[in-house]
DNA sequence: TTGACATATTCCCATATAGGTATATATTGA
DNA sequence: TCAATATATACCTATATGGGAATATGTCAA
């Protein structure tokens, strides 16, 4: 199986920072698809693109006007995005406690640290070495 | 060029779903693989392989006991999805407004509607019709 | 050292991009 | 009807999956 499709649902269809940039430009309020082109520096084809991949998941809505198609961000269909990560809130660290958190990392350097992807054991080494 | 990789940041790693139920898992108390994969009923080499772009992330922590590793969600790594999405705050509609909103899309149906991908003309008519 | 247990990685494959280029479609004005 | 404007879609290509199967790596107990 290959990767989910990015119009299968709002965090697919987000994944991509370029379709983030459009929903912010596209919040304040509604614009012209050669708006955003202009705005964003992108070619034509790849707003439309993206546009079609947000309006499928109902990220944003489109009204034609005369030859414009005026398209704008449905702030709504978002929700489900920030209710989700919302559900983390009450296990963040608030800052004050980040430096005491720091601190108390640093006092046991021992065993070799299995998260950052570097210090992880031949993750590439061996592929370079042959 | 292709879709961006899951490791390129939070928003690409989380698009997948299975990973945010991982999150979801590992966010109550740190696990060992082998309790995701009973959990969650994925395959032990699926479960790796998710946790692997969790953790190139920052989105998990690991940690080794024995011949387990126990991984845990670092919920501060999800941050910067929910401001994103926070940002959007300001424009969403109020429970209430719904029906009101609703109501009034209802009162003018006349033009045809360029959001609703099945109502879009020739989307998908014009394939089948070859 | 050996065997069992717990995870990680490698390989293979079907699929879905995202960008670039060319072209089709829609709308308006002459 | 025709040309110009504004968007959308089609086509091609390189790339990155995610799942399944097989295998490698790491750790502990005997």
């Amino acid at each position: 199986m290959s990767r989910a499709a990015t119009t299968s649902d709002v965090f697919n269809a987000v994944a991509e920072s370029r379709r983030r940039d459009i929903l912010t430009f596209l919040a304040i309020e509604e614009r012209p698809v050669g708006d955003i082109v202009a705005a964003l520096e992108l070619e034509q084809p790849s707003v439309s693109k993206h546009l079609r991949v947000l309006r499928d998941v109902g990220l944003v809505r489109a009204r034609r006007e005369g030859r414009k198609i005026l398209y704008r961000t449905n702030a709504d269909a978002i929700r489900p995005l920030n209710e989700w990560s919302a559900t983390f809130e009450r296990y963040w660290q608030h800052q004050l406690n980040r430096v005491k958190e720091r601190t108390e990392k640093m006092a046991g350097e021992s065993s070799p640290d299995l998260n950052s992807p570097e210090t992880n054991p031949d993750t590439k080494s061996k592929e370079k070495k042959s």
